[in-house]
DNA sequence: AATAAAATTAAACAAACGTTTAATTTAAAC
DNA sequence: GTTTAAATTAAACGTTTGTTTAATTTTATT
């Protein structure tokens, strides 16, 4: 039976990268051998050699097959709104959805890009940054046109604050779970996408009409 | 001569952990051999071991070195405030203040808290990210009764929003600096010190006076 | 059924890892 | 100046690392 397989990468390949991927973000790129991979995933050690080339391709692999541009899902978004604020509601859900369905890459990506000798070529990584950076600014600029929004607003520091309250909670899910007891391991997902999305929102919403 | 050494650390021992902490938030921990830090700060590499018993020892010791309370800091600066916009304004800016300047093992604890099996005790750190929470909290829910903030706010989420934005910023400065041109390494400092403080104040101030 | 290609394996490779040892040098105490 | 303790060193320790090899099994093609 045949099974669609995206970017020519087999059933095997598949299970290779989710294995990997799961690992990479919970030890780090570093902190995970070859060895932890192919036991995870009940392959052969010189499999990933066999079918990426080595650790290092590997990720790269991974990477290109998680990061995926979403302008055409935000554009649709935008155009089904009217008033400004609605729109921005609507950008920001798809942004924390997107981002939580591929927080594990992320995750990875934020602490290997800063490295001393990065192992990886992040150009595609950078080029979908810059166009979630162009979009957002011109949906903001558009609404201050309209009046919409307020003008004393550093909209290149909106990003940083929608994905950095993602992360941060995301990287200190213990201390909320342990210490606070503010939810469950399994509860999270539910929680990124009600509360945390429209806490998200609310931020976001009140920083662009706020007048001081 | 004499020279004042915390936590009974002298000059040699000050300089390692330095270094250390430089190179693990750089490369991560894996990512650091101790050989890399011995040639970094011009000793032997054996010397880790004698004086801290172990890397990951060496590890345990930065993080406790590094992880200070400054529950009087913001006290003072509360009391200093009539105004509940600018008792915020006041936590804010000292919350970055301090948290720039842990920058490198705070992105340490990031990575290294969400794994497997952690290689060190973070229950200082797990302790300290408590007190700021219930901190914060108490200074928010004074002003709601005041009658100064706004009751639909999740204040659980706020130090999320707070740090969050200063992280993703530190995070993906590359791609800001080459990307965009929006800083140079060397303005980095004044860039979070000025800029983005007065963001988060804005967005933090935004959000607990917002009506919807 | 025979042939060719792809997949899988255990074993071996050199290199790098954190740590320990035992010898030597430096500093401090008497 | 002698003795004792602390600091420093080069070398070696046993593991683990990522990758390659060469042999074998499985699958696909003719």
């Amino acid at each position: 039976m045949y099974e669609f397989s995206f970017m020519d990468l087999n059933d095997k390949q598949l299970h290779i990268i989710q294995v990997a991927e799961e690992l990479f973000a919970k030890n780090g790129f570093d902190g995970t051998s070859v060895r932890m991979i192919a036991k995870s995933a009940n392959i052969n050690i010189a499999m990933i050699s066999y079918y990426f080339g080595s650790k290092e391709k590997l990720l790269e692999t991974i990477v290109s097959y998680r990061i995926s541009n979403f302008r055409i899902e935000i554009d649709q978004a935008i155009a089904a709104e009217e008033d400004y604020l609605r729109k921005i509601d609507a950008i920001i859900a798809i942004i924390i959805k997107r981002i939580h369905h591929g927080r594990r890459i992320h995750k990875l990506l934020h602490f290997e890009f800063s490295r001393e000798n990065p192992k990886i070529d992040f150009s595609n990584y950078l080029k979908q940054k810059e166009k979630n950076l162009e979009l957002i600014k011109t949906i903001i600029e558009a609404g201050q046109k309209e009046g919409a929004f307020c003008k004393n607003v550093n909209i290149e520091l909106i990003t940083p604050t929608i994905l950095g309250s993602y992360f941060n909670l995301y990287y200190n899910k213990n201390i909320y779970t342990k210490v606070q007891g503010l939810f469950k391991e399994k509860d999270f997902d539910e929680y990124v996408i009600n509360t945390l999305t429209q806490h998200i929102q609310r931020t976001i919403k009140a920083l662009l009409t706020y007048e001081d």
